[in-house]
DNA sequence: ACTTGATTTGACTAATTAGTCAAATAATGT
DNA sequence: ACATTATTTGACTAATTAGTCAAATCAAGT
């Protein structure tokens, strides 16, 4: 911890946060202030609103957090059903740590706040659209490879990619809903279903 | 119109159709009695706050929309395939409607403020869980039926339906973020695919 | 060390919002 | 018709919240 972080991204963190564990519409910008250890003067310096720096928080997380995760999980080292496989094993590991560390689901922030924003702040809808095909093109790829290396009956990839992903999602939402971890673990079975293969075990290392 | 409608149900109706098309949080007691036609005094004289009206409202739209319409969407007058694909399809119907009287899709409610509010009004989100549960006691009914006749190869009707009870929410919580009919569109090849079967052609008249 | 520009601060205003309440009105039973 | 109870009203308070701004502090270059 040579340099201090910067305001910005302290802001971004802290929204980041308190809209994933609340949602966008309960936090104040004092709410954010206060969480990032930074005056509101600070803030207005460093963004003009909410939703811009809503903006720059969510692709601060695809970049420090999504993208690092599914780089990994969708590792080509392994086969195409095992990446995902891992993917939702991974996805699951971490809805319990985060059951455990706070005793609620979270779910997924992108869902949850484009859902309550995109009819208010249609800037922000579209940043978690374009995050979510960002998303999507892992999936393309793993399930073309699965085509071709004919552990899957061909299908258009792109249209299955879309409907795995909204399954995902929305178990992730049901989770954060009930409260329950059931809906995530039941997803290698339904997705299996629903790309015509049966999922192989995660070859990732499952924490204990 | 010989009565009046009670203060209770105007004021039901008008944060149900806020909520929907904006948000739980963003929507304020004020909105709520301008739209209802009625005064704050009267608001607080029926309800102690928004989230006990919000719990009315969501099961008064039960009663008087939803249930009606998977009354008839399942009817069991028709082969339970076909049920499930006129519930698909006027759920589509539905959803093009909304797009052209508003511009915007709106999606369904219950996910929508069910995962804005899990964390913040417990009681909410159980309505939420309780209505949805309701919704998924017509597609088992619909899958035994179908594994009965021999349309569909044997399953477990339970898990089945939560899947595809996911996976349709998640499409319309798509359809919303993106503002597009097309997730919800996907969804009768989509459910196919789920429950191991082509879906038929939906029986309902489709509102050209 | 000094200057310049960027950043941070804290105290401020204005606006919005939740919630209260006594008085007025309407509804109900006798 | 009268009394009693329930409902509605509108004006009110208190609290929260967004957003502003001049002054103070910090950082960087010379």
């Amino acid at each position: 911890m040579s340099k201090t972080t910067p305001t910005p991204i302290k802001l971004q963190q802290a929204l980041y946060e308190l809209m994933w564990q609340q949602s966008y519409g309960r936090v104040t910008i004092d709410a954010i202030c206060e969480r990032a250890g930074v005056k509101k003067g600070s803030f207005y310096h460093a963004y003009p609103d909410k939703a811009k720096l809503a903006l720059d928080a969510f692709e601060y997380f695809w970049q420090e957090q999504t993208r690092p995760w599914l780089d990994e999980a969708f590792s080509s080292s392994e086969p195409p059903l095992i990446r995902l496989a891992n993917w939702l094993e991974s996805g699951l590991q971490k809805t319990i740590a985060c059951k455990a560390e706070h005793g609620k689901i979270y779910g997924c922030p992108l869902f949850n706040v484009g859902s309550e924003l995109s009819t208010l702040e249609p800037d922000v809808a579209a940043k978690v659209t374009e995050i979510l095909r960002r998303h999507r093109r892992y999936l393309i790829s793993a399930l073309r490879d699965a085509y071709a290396d004919g552990s899957v009956e061909p299908d258009d990839a792109e249209e299955v990619a879309r409907d795995v992903l909204t399954l995902v999602e929305g178990a992730l939402t049901q989770a954060r809903i009930a409260n329950k971890v059931d809906p995530v673990r039941r997803l290698p079975k339904s997705v299996g279903r629903l790309i015509g293969a049966t999922l192989p075990e995660a070859s990732i290392l499952t924490n204990s």
